[in-house]
DNA sequence: TGTATAATTAGCTAAATAACTAAGTATTAT
DNA sequence: ATAATACTTAGTTATTTAGCTAATTATACA
């Protein structure tokens, strides 16, 4: 049940469920993502987190970056479940095709200072 | 998004999480619901409003009873995923477990006063 | 017509959540 | 070693949420 309601915890909140969406594109790093989501990087650090408990993103170091990604769905079926469908679930909200279409802009060496 | 956030809003709860199970044996009203879990009326209640609007569960009045049924997903793809995957989730849960032994001996015409 | 019953709504309190700024950690480069 | 950079953690505040009791609404029945 704990592993269940993670999962839908994880995916109420309308930033964490943007993280999804966006990277179905590409890994991106913290800082990528704060900038495509407008929000300060220690508030998408937290919901990364909370993301990475609940089995629907997996990060890796490389040097100074994070990079993070979408889980392989290994972790429960519920986590399977909700990273498949979300891949055709919401692509037609407004809200996500703005993403997608600013989205291509993000580079993180253009990411100065803050 | 606002419809899909609803759904997984709905079901981040245990307490309402364990409404879909115990209505996927049968149809309840509040008062069996209530008692099946232990809390107050008006606590179930409001639990089930919030599954009603999610598209999860759907409700008919019977004289002074109003009985409460799993809903058939028409809502939206969110709640219709999420009704027929919980139909098969969570079953080996413990608590789920222990509910479903009890519901059987849950009868409205047993429940007096409160 | 009043009384009992089932459910909902209102109102309150405690706990959880999301946001921010600021401080701390870790890694790279000078 | 020092400075700069990317991220995380700590600490604060405002909002939301889940629980309860009490009051209200709606229906059935004597």
């Amino acid at each position: 049940m704990k592993q269940f309601i993670k999962v839908m915890k994880a995916l109420s909140d309308p930033n964490r469920v943007k993280m999804m969406k966006i990277l179905q594109s590409r890994p991106l790093c913290v800082c990528e993502i704060k900038e495509t989501l407008g929000i300060a990087q220690s508030t998408a650090s937290k919901h990364l987190k909370l993301l990475e408990d609940a089995g629907l993103t997996r990060s890796f170091k490389d040097g100074l970056w994070v990079n993070y990604s979408l889980a392989d769905g290994s972790d429960s079926p519920y986590s399977a479940n909700m990273i498949g469908n979300l891949k055709h679930w919401l692509n037609d909200e407004i809200e996500v095709k703005n993403l997608n279409q600013i989205l291509p802009g993000i580079n993180r060496e253009d990411i100065v200072g803050k």
